[in-house]
DNA sequence: CCGACGCATCACCGGAAACTGATATCACCA
DNA sequence: TGGTGATATCAGTTTCCGGTGATGCGTCGG
């Protein structure tokens, strides 16, 4: 989830939101070179954010709902957690 | 919210969900320099993911629930869009 | 009122990560 | 089957960011 740290891949990952896209899409969407774009998908792709479908000779994005959703279960646990604990504060 | 990939300020959200904490309790529970967890606090304070308050010759630290929230909503929303649109897929 | 303590800020350094260019691979078409 | 287009990978460079040390400021205790 710490990918998402970095404009350009949060950038994909927002493109892909809108439906799956062949690499070449991104690239003229974002306006970045081709080998930025696959570099980024590369590690999308190794974190299990987003899956690679092969289709002919293009390659087809599709984004990994169950991902998004744990990161944002994470951050609603941190949520919830924090409004729990929010007056036990700890003494020096 | 890109602000969460650094594994130091990962763990000082994680700490101050379980509560307010001055900044000497996160640099002895880190093991971290004092001016390194200060930095990242200035960070988290500037994103207004945490929020100090003054006490006396201390100051505590609480996590502000509304911004993790809203990070967590923006992802859910991400895969929700995901999921709608996961077979309308762009044409070369 | 002076020393100690908690905290913040600044300047600097080193390493990691993003961008680039070149190249390899595979699929399609003539 | 040779050429072209789409994509992945790799090595090199540059840029950015986290860590460190030194320092300044405000607050408490003697």
């Amino acid at each position: 989830m710490r990918l998402l740290a970095d404009p350009a891949r949060a950038a994909i990952v927002d493109l892909l939101a809108a439906g799956p896209a062949c690499t070449c899409h991104l690239v003229d969407d974002l306006g970045l070179t081709q080998p930025n774009v696959s570099n980024h998908l590369r590690a999308l792709r190794h974190a299990g954010v987003v899956k690679a479908e092969p289709y002919g000779r293009y390659t087809y994005y599709h984004l990994n709902a169950d991902a998004l959703e744990a990161a944002a279960a994470h951050l609603t646990d941190l949520a919830a957690r924090a409004r729990a604990a929010a007056d036990r504060r700890r003494e020096c």
